[in-house]
DNA sequence: CTGCATCCGACCGGATACTG
DNA sequence: CAGTATCCGGTCGGATGCAG
């Protein structure tokens, strides 16, 4: 499935370092538009339904949505749980044990993106 | 440009705290295959011409690579600096002071990539 | 309600050829 | 060397309709 980063980055890995290829391996995981944002939603409120999700989410349609959730729970960052005993069925989303270890990285990022967004607005970098 | 944003997810970021719309910030600006490794090689290896960029990279091409440059450039990560007085002309690009700020980002990537491989490899997550 | 199937347009991005 | 222009196939993703 990524065989083909396996061919001519191997070069690579040797002249830079590893961060490289671990940041690769990271963000071909819980990269994309929504991954994370799912994620964050999941560890914040608790168990959501389908619906719930993408209400709060915003901007994300069923489809991509339903897609990017199977993706999230092949790689074990979510769980999914149907309460069969109930009519309509009701599925609800938690997010898993393994979703917590990516802690740092939301935390990290969240702190650079409100930095960032600081920095914007008060138009520094022009240059450097 | 992103005003689509602003219109049903100002609902949840009452109900989720900041750090989701903080994250979708990082990831708007940062996100996609490439820019943090690009980000990554130039703070590696200091001066970066073009051709050794997208070879020590590897994988993108030519025209993806300028446009993330032309991108990277806008949001002040990289620099480009023309030495004229060459023929042909060289052209380099470095990172910036201000793509230093994502050190903690890419180090906390980097991290956990190292140990998702681990896990991968060790098949843990079968569950949770 | 919780999705999946299908259609279909938009966009991404590789290959190639070309300029300065 | 450092890109840009064009072509063009593949994928992404919205809209709609339907099923469990």
């Amino acid at each position: 499935m990524e065989n083909t980063v396996e061919t001519e980055e191997v070069v690579c890995r040797g002249r830079c370092g590893e961060s490289l290829s671990a940041v690769e391996d990271a963000i071909y995981v819980i990269g994309g538009k929504w991954k994370l944002k799912i994620i964050i939603v999941l560890q914040e409120l608790g168990n959501v339904r389908f619906n719930d999700l993408q209400r709060t989410i915003g901007g994300i349609s069923a489809r991509v949505l339903s897609n990017e959730l199977k993706d999230l729970e092949l790689n074990g960052f979510v769980k999914r749980v149907v309460h069969a005993d109930q009519t309509p069925v009701i599925v609800e989303y938690i997010s898993t044990h393994y979703s917590k270890t990516l802690k740092p990285v939301i935390m990290s990022l969240a702190e650079w993106g409100i930095s960032h967004k600081k920095n914007i607005r008060e138009d520094v970098f022009e240059n450097k």
